[in-house]
DNA sequence: AGCATTCTAAAATGCGTATTCTAATTGACA
DNA sequence: TGTCAATTAGAATACGCATTTTAGAATGCT
């Protein structure tokens, strides 16, 4: 090294989690996240080689950060606690979470795809998080994993409780307890995986 | 009318919900709509003033579409046939379906919003859809509508159901017959309203 | 100190897009 | 059949943005 940076990879980062939350994908412009930081221009560039690859980095830190917290969780098959995590979580981490789980890939990457290793430690996370969902259902149930009780666990672990949680996530302020008795209760209500015998069987009752 | 228009506005609407359900927002540009519907990027200045109103009346005619369908089920009082109402209007409506469901109205009109006369319609919609959810909390409680048992109706009959419906309506083919399961089942295990007594109770069991 | 290297700094470039402009066409009506 | 306003038609414009370029500044190493 033979200059001290003024400003960091993470500097570029978090600018972009911050833009993205607050005005979605279409506020982090390379000169909006510059300002932000209180950089140029053109320094973005010694350290990303585009903009998709600041967004693709973004994503993988926040998406790698909510992986980590909830796939042991399901692989120690406790799905209930894995979905109750989430609330801490996005508590914690306010400016991921809004990055996060209120926006699709697809709309920050629909332009141009991120450079391959983003995009390779993205498909890691994802296969990490689809492991553990399977892993999961297959300790719940009699230990294959059929389309309906993945998708199943899915949804009452991951899409469900972010669906109760978005509304609050775009108002803003605090998560309200009553978000978090609705994510209980969906586990007690609503069975997950199948039984040898055909019949469904819940989190809850366990 | 002294010549007969060969382009209709349901033309370019049609054509920009296409666009938008296939490759999301950014690929509806003006010159990918005009395409489309064969006609030349200018002819689409003679029937909307704007991009954004192209997008806002899209949204408006899908929205409107599906506010229709459920609105009614919700003031009889039946919240549970208003959830699953949502499957035959999402086959019978491919296209609005993708388009209405899979995208935030956020991410559309992010950058500029709709001319004043296509927000005040959308406003309507959004109040006719709320008042329908308060009615139906209404109608299932004691008459009062907290915050938290409108949360409750809004995430069983809308928003559940939709989460369980998107990686079916990403992937393309038909809504399979477990999501519908799915979204029946939802409320059969959770409850909706609270009751005089301070408890709740679900709609399945009423 | 002098050099090589990595950074900041800010202006310049180029491209894709929405929007506007100008001209040509159409067809109901007098 | 001629008129004329609404429409088509497609090129021209303007602008915002990502990216590149050029110049200058800072630091560790010799």
């Amino acid at each position: 090294m033979v200059r001290t940076a003024r400003f960091s990879e993470d500097d570029f980062i978090d600018a972009t989690m911050a833009l993205v939350a607050e005005g979605g994908p279409a506020a982090a412009t390379m000169q909006a996240i510059a300002r932000q930081v209180g950089a140029p221009t053109g320094s973005i560039y010694h350290r990303f080689e585009s903009r998709s690859a600041v967004l693709g980095a973004a994503w993988n830190a926040a998406y790698g950060s909510f992986v980590k917290a909830l796939a042991p969780l399901l692989r120690e098959g406790r799905p209930r606690e894995a979905a109750l995590a989430i609330l801490p979580w996005s508590r914690e981490n306010e400016r991921r979470a809004r990055f996060l789980l209120l926006n699709e890939p697809i709309a920050l990457f629909e332009d141009t795809p991120p450079p391959a290793p983003l995009r390779e430690e993205l498909e890691r996370l994802e296969n990490e998080f689809d492991g553990a969902f399977r892993a999961c259902v297959a300790g719940c149930g009699d230990g294959t994993v059929r389309d309906e009780e993945l998708a199943r666990a899915k949804f009452l672990i991951f899409d469900a409780p972010i669906a109760i949680l978005r509304p609050h996530l775009v108002k803003g302020g605090p998560l309200p307890l009553f978000a978090e008795r609705m994510i209980a209760e969906l586990h007690v209500g609503m069975p997950i995986a199948a039984t040898r015998d055909g019949s469904m069987r819940t989190v809850g009752a366990a």
